[in-house]
DNA sequence: CAAAAAAATGACCGATTGGTCATAAATTTT
DNA sequence: AAAATTTATGACCAATCGGTCATTTTTTTG
């Protein structure tokens, strides 16, 4: 079944930045068609309906940004050069990484009152990302480039939270003037953390 | 013209909350119908069209949490209240003071790709945030409760974004405690800045 | 290279969308 | 109280929505 699994790829390769640009609700599946210039009738030969398509759309657009992160993070050679990383990936909310900026951020305030599914989808995206900085201070204070006292988990929560809310703020103004006073800002913390 | 406005206000009074729950476009005319038990005609006759009620009803939530939010801070004696019942105003994502939580967050991600308007909208509603936080740290400098080298602006940016980032993580997982951990570290940071 | 299976097509479906408008009811104005 | 104006009604409209399905085309299997 080698076809379908690749059109279906390709259907959700194509949906997914529609999806996070435009929002769930206001997609509709003759957007997929004209992006990905199939028939309404082989879209659903793929997806039982367009809920199953966003579900997927929204996998993807979280699994493609966390990749690209990983893989810029885990080039750092210290635990404070994967910290500086990860802040520098998420600085330009103006251009980001992912068409539609931070799926997190669009699917979560959509999906929030009105789709459990996708909200739990978001929410292990938060934790995961929470999770990737508390083991970056984890690992610095093992090797002894942090603080033993640091509290990575609160760490991350705070500097998590600061990174989304940047982003908010960054993507209404149209400028990264803020966003870069929250990367000054969490280097600082990480330096004053640094033995 | 008493009896216009009444019904335009009452119209949007009863939209507002839906439109911050299910999102602009997720929610119909018929939903608006149905909360005001008015007839369709009715409601063409106070708004021109859909986009016009909600940008009504964006303006209405920004204005009634603006309201209650002020009308909490400023109960505080000293900049350092203000400050910490801000945070305490906001602490409680799960159960928000304002139906479908935060506004600025829900029609900030929805709009921003598709609709200027209502973004030029939530990003006032950004700035004014911070510039009420601004206000109060340079109020508490002013009259000696904090350290005259205190940043105010670069505090507004970051304790902002902190607590819409909170407001994120918390209503995807459903529980404050995330939230519990921002407001206790903005506090901290707050305490340090006193002398 | 057939036969079987899977994938693609596009016309079609009922429901709902945002929006209009003639008419009627209610309110203001005179 | 009569006239003029505003407000409310609900049937109606075209367009679009998500979704189905018989048919054709393509791919896979034997």
């Amino acid at each position: 079944m080698a076809k379908g699994e690749e059109t279906r790829q390709f259907i959700i390769e194509k949906a997914a930045p529609i999806f996070n640009t435009k929002g769930i609700a206001a997609t509709s599946m003759s957007d997929i068609m004209e992006a990905t210039k199939l028939s309404k009738g082989s879209m659903y030969v793929h997806f039982d309906n367009k809920e199953v398509l966003a579900c997927a759309a929204v996998d993807h657009n979280m699994k493609v940004l966390g990749d690209k992160l990983i893989s810029e993070v885990s080039k750092g050679k210290t635990a404070k050069e994967e910290l500086f990383t990860y802040i520098d990936f998420f600085s330009n909310a103006v251009n980001p990484p992912l068409t539609g900026g931070c799926p997190l951020l669009n699917f979560g305030t959509e999906a929030d009152d009105t789709n459990p599914i996708v909200k739990e989808k978001i929410n292990k995206g938060c934790n995961a990302n929470q999770q990737l900085l508390a083991n970056s201070v984890n690992k610095g204070i093992a090797n002894g480039e942090f603080k033993s006292n640091w509290n990575a988990e609160e760490f991350a929560v705070i500097m998590f939270a600061m990174m989304e809310g940047g982003h908010l703020i960054s993507r209404m103004s149209g400028n990264n003037d803020k966003m870069k006073i929250i990367a000054k800002t969490l280097k600082k913390i990480i330096e004053e953390n640094s033995l």
